[in-house]
DNA sequence: ACATTGCGAGCATTTACCAC
DNA sequence: GTGGTAAATGCTCGCAATGT
């Protein structure tokens, strides 16, 4: 992975140049003025930020690197990579843009300043509230004009237009306007499921799921996950067949059962099964399975044309996570 | 405006211990 | 010896305050 460095304002970029060439004919390290260090850290500052408000030490190496080989002339003679001062720079500058960020209001770092934190969580480094991994909207600031009133009293409105039918469409809109305020009651309250699912009823709904997936990744979970299983299956059934034991036992006969079937759907739930059973779980737990006569019709994976089995994910109601 | 420090959380790794 | 778990340890992290 590589960084792509950004044009720096004119200045600095003409200094860079210079110093380049010059470091080109007598390796010879540009001198650099604090007005270019300024400028050079501001504004890899900002392009860090556009990936991540809390990067780790390996980004910060992967930027550092990236910036001493596109400017030879910042290369530091004394540093074993050439580029541990600018890494340890660009740590400090992303500490102080934080709190510059935060000053102005920005959710996603405010929520994490000591006085935003449960007194018994006032301390720097407990509970620092970051994307998990993936998650590119993790803390979205609210829609313009929105206030935590407004769109409360919208997610009251919401819970009457669930039981009324044909009505996916108000709903996926209304869902996707109030993302920002359903993340925010995620990350601040970390609520169960059980009281998130009395809250926001809408998002159980396999459609919302996915949306919901998709506002948070940026990613469509269903597609993603059934194309990245079909590339594993082979692997996986590998590792589950060399298990001995019960399991073994358990296993064979959920592959015996879908052996002979060619339907991606039925082969699908076979290996995610045997993977639970390998794992030392019930698939009972995880996997509803139920015969529907008219479903999927136009999907490009579709073989059986009589009846066929399709495999859904429930979210479990009483865990917390 | 950048750099440093202090503090405690929290993660990962290592070590110690126990039951089988 | 193996597998599992708990305790100990070392290290990194982030905010806030402070230094330069």
């Amino acid at each position: 992975m590589e960084f792509q460095i950004p044009r720096f304002s004119y200045d600095t970029e003409l200094q860079l140049e210079k110093g380049n060439s010059e470091y080109q004919i007598s390796q010879k390290m540009l001198n650099v003025s604090s007005q270019i260090k300024s400028d050079i850290l501001n504004r890899l500052g900002e392009d860090i930020y556009q990936y991540k408000a809390y990067p780790e030490d390996a980004h910060f190496c992967i930027v550092a690197e990236a910036l001493v080989k596109r400017h030879p002339c910042l290369k530091e003679p004394g540093s074993f990579n050439g580029c541990y001062g600018w890494k340890q720079r660009l740590k400090y500058k992303m500490g102080n843009y934080r709190t510059q960020l935060k000053l102005q209001g920005c959710p996603e770092l405010s929520v994490n300043s000591l006085k935003s934190k449960a007194t018994t969580d006032a301390f720097p480094a407990k509970k620092v509230k970051r994307p998990k991994r993936a998650e590119a909207n993790f803390y979205p600031s609210f829609p313009v004009g929105e206030t935590l009133e407004s769109l409360e009293k919208e997610r009251l409105k919401l819970l009457s237009e669930v039981g009324i039918r044909n009505n996916e469409r108000v709903i996926a809109d209304k869902m996707a306007r109030r993302f920002a305020i359903r993340r925010q009651e995620v990350v601040n309250q970390e609520p169960s499921i059980k009281v998130f699912q009395d809250r926001w009823p809408a998002l159980f709904q396999q459609n919302e799921i996915n949306a919901e997936f998709q506002r948070l990744m940026t990613v469509s979970l269903e597609p993603k996950f059934m194309a990245q299983l079909d590339v594993y299956t082979s692997q996986l059934m590998r590792v589950v067949c060399a298990k001995g034991g019960a399991t073994h036992q358990k296993t064979a006969d959920i592959m015996a059962a879908f052996d002979q079937n060619e339907n991606i759907h039925l082969w699908r739930e076979c290996v995610l099964k045997t993977l639970i059973v390998y794992l030392g779980e019930d698939p009972d737990d995880l996997i509803k399975e139920y015969l529907v006569s008219n479903m999927h019709v136009g999907t490009s994976c579709q073989r059986d044309t009589e009846t066929f089995s399709d495999t859904r994910f429930l979210c479990c109601n009483n865990h917390n996570s």
